[in-house]
DNA sequence: GAAAATTACTTTAAGCCTAAACTAATTTTC
DNA sequence: GAAAATTAGTTTAGGCTTAAAGTAATTTTC
């Protein structure tokens, strides 16, 4: 009943709009957008304050984990959604480190396979477990259903964004 | 009914989980955090395609432009929440290309005003109205009562987001 | 099977971004 | 009102990121 109501008054604000009109979506943007660098900006500051490690690198290093046998640079580039110029960069860094390896792939001579060394593997798992005790905390304030309708409406959210990039 | 069926079975999941498991959490911010990217991503590209600019400079200009009278550096920097030593940078290279004036404050001698000239003015303008349809093109697939209904969660969470880095 | 196209990756140039150290001006403290 | 602390902004060094151009290997096409 109430649910209904107020989606009957969107529909009406929705005709009541000028034409190409689009403040409340707008909005909804920069929402998004302000609690993803919020999110974003104290991460990298603890990652750096307690590990002395980037948000990229634990990013390379993350999906690394998920691969025991390692993966492609363009894997990589993939699935961290930048160019590939970027990964060569980040892995030549933590080369440097030790905390990942690079070699050539078996067949294709055009590729290389990355993958954690121990070191990495250990440091990781290190930074895993805070990393997530960091989210949840962040997260907090929500209820379990809060939870999975956000989760869901994002995933609908991104959908939707994937098409419309798809057919401009 | 459904919804409580469901917040109940949440509940009990949440009691379930393992102490310390966080997996649902993860997933959350995973998901937040690829979606900006999508949008922002593409946004960044049509800007650079359409009017050979890029998201910062037109952020910074998207802040001035609601305020006539000006900015300090300072005020500009937190709203674009970036260091002040990124503003400077980005103001110098707008200020090369007349986008931008940078005048000293009247009564402190430490501060300085900066300023959409008319032709940032004009150019932000056509900018803005094609941004806008941008993001409603991306965000079309939800209802109004999606729309409502994430509005508000991300609200939330950007609220237990604040909470949680204030006390830390 | 040679030419053309594609793929995987690297390099380069330029802009973005940060933390830390700095300068200069203002405010607070005593 | 002089010393100390704070504030506004700049500079610097280094890492991140991209687009565009380039190299080398592989696949496709005919």
């Amino acid at each position: 009943m109430e649910l209904e109501q107020s989606a009957a008054l969107d529909a009406e604000t929705k005709i009541a709009e000028a034409p190409g009109d689009h403040k409340a979506e707008l909005r909804l943007w920069l929402r998004l957008l302000a609690t993803n660098t919020l999110i974003e900006t104290e991460i990298r500051r603890r990652l750096r304050e307690r590990f002395e490690v980037t948000l990229p690198r634990f990013d390379l290093m993350a999906q690394l984990e998920r691969k025991p046998h390692g993966m492609t640079l363009g894997e990589l580039s993939q699935r961290m959604m930048v160019t590939n110029g970027n990964v060569t960069g980040l892995v030549d860094r933590l080369l440097a480190e030790e905390i990942v390896t690079r070699r050539q792939h078996k067949s294709d001579r055009r590729s290389h396979i990355v993958s954690l060394t121990e070191k990495g593997r250990r440091q990781f798992a290190r930074m895993a477990k805070e990393h997530e005790d960091w989210i949840a905390g962040m997260f907090g304030d929500l209820s379990q259903n809060e939870f999975s309708t956000l989760t869901k409406l994002l995933g609908k959210l991104k959908t939707s964004v994937r098409s419309a990039i798809a057919q401009s």
